[in-house]
DNA sequence: AAGGGTCCCAACCGCGCGCGC
DNA sequence: CGCGCGCGCGGTTGGGACCCT
C-alpha cells in the first residue's frame, strides 16, 4: 500500500554515485528487494544487502530505509497527543537523544520524533506570540480530524482499561510487599478520576500523564537524584504485577 | 492568481563506538 | 595497540505540499 504511494512520490531523481551506489528516493522494486532480504536473512549485516539482494544501495542506506520506513511494526499516521506529551516530557529529561525517546514510543522512529520535535517545538519556542498563535492554530486545525479519531479510539481503550485499572489497584493495595513510589496515592487518585471522568481532564500535561498511565507509558519527571530514578523504576515495572498494564512500554530494542 | 514563506519528512552525512583480527 | 568494519546516532539537507499575503 504505502510502497506504491512513496514510490511514485519522489521518482525521477534517483541517481548513481561514483562508487556505483544508488542514492535518493527508493523505488517500490528496491523496497521489495529489501523486504525480501530481511525476510530471508533478518536485520543486520547491511553491507551484504547489495550483494545478496541485488540492490545498488550501500548498507547504510538499506538500514535507514528498513528502520525508518519498511519495518512492519512501524506506526503510520500523525503523532497522537498522548505521544506528543511523552515526547515533550522525555525531551525535557534527555534532550536530543532521539533514539532513547523513540524506545518509549513503540512504532515510532527516532527520525520521526526528531522531525516532529523540530517542526513543532524547536521553532515555536522562538516565535513571537502572534506568530506562535498562528502556528498553533494551524497545527490544531490539522490535528482536529486526527484528534477526533484518536478520541474515539481512547474512548474504546478506556472502557476496556477501566476494569483493568481497578483490578490493578486492588492488586497493588493487597500486595503490601510491592514497592510503590511515594506519589502512588496521587497516581491512584488520578487513575480513579480518569476511570470516572475519562474525558474531562483539561490540563494537557495531566491528561498526557493519565493517558500514559493507562497505556503503560509512564511519563517521566526530571530526574534529580538516584532516589527518583529508583522510584520511577518501580512504577515503570508495574507490568511485573500485571502483564498487560505495560504492554506498550519499552520495545525489544530498548531491552 | 501568484509567489514567497513555511511545513513536513525521507534520505543523506559525519562522527563515534564496539568488536574482531 | 591499531586498524578496518559494521552499525547506530544526531544533525542537516532537499524538495514537494501546503499556506498566507
Amino acid at each position: 500500500m504505502y510502497l506504491g504511494m512513496m514510490a511514485g512520490h519522489h521518482m525521477g531523481w534517483g541517481r548513481i554515485e561514483e562508487e556505483g551506489w544508488r542514492k535518493g528516493p527508493w523505488t517500490a522494486e528496491e523496497d521489495g528487494l529489501l523486504i525480501e532480504y530481511v525476510k530471508l536473512h533478518g536485520e543486520g549485516r547491511w553491507n551484504s544487502v547489495a550483494r545478496l539482494a541485488g540492490l545498488k544501495r550501500n548498507g547504510k542506506s538499506c538500514r535507514l530505509r528498513w528502520v525508518n520506513y519498511l519495518r512492519p511494526e512501524l506506526k503510520r499516521g500523525q503523532i497522537t497527543p498522548h505521544e506528543e506529551s511523552i515526547i515533550l516530557e522525555l525531551h525535557a529529561r534527555w534532550g536530543n537523544r532521539w533514539s532513547t525517546i523513540a524506545r518509549s514510543l513503540p512504532g515510532r522512529t527516532d527520525n520521526e520524533i526528531k522531525n516532529y520535535w523540530r517542526t513543532h517545538f524547536k521553532k515555536k519556542a522562538k516565535l513571537p506570540s502572534d506568530a506562535s498563535d498562528k502556528a498553533k492554530n494551524r497545527f490544531l486545525r490539522r490535528k482536529q480530524f486526527h484528534n477526533q479519531q484518536h478520541q474515539q479510539q481512547q474512548q474504546q481503550h478506556l472502557q476496556v482499561n477501566q476494569e483493568e485499572v481497578k483490578r490493578i489497584m486492588a492488586l497493588l493495595d493487597e500486595n503490601n510487599d510491592t514497592k510503590l513510589p511515594c506519589f502512588w496515592p496521587q497516581v491512584k487518585q488520578g487513575m480513579e478520576t480518569i476511570s470516572t471522568y475519562p474525558h474531562h481532564t483539561t490540563d494537557h500535561q495531566e491528561q498526557g500523564f493519565y493517558y500514559s498511565m493507562l497505556n503503560g507509558n509512564v511519563s517521566v519527571p526530571e530526574a534529580s537524584n538516584n532516589e527518583d530514578n529508583f522510584l520511577w523504576d518501580g512504577l515503570w515495572n508495574l507490568n511485573d504485577v500485571h502483564g498487560n498494564f505495560s504492554s506498550t512500554c519499552a520495545t525489544g530494542k530498548a531491552s
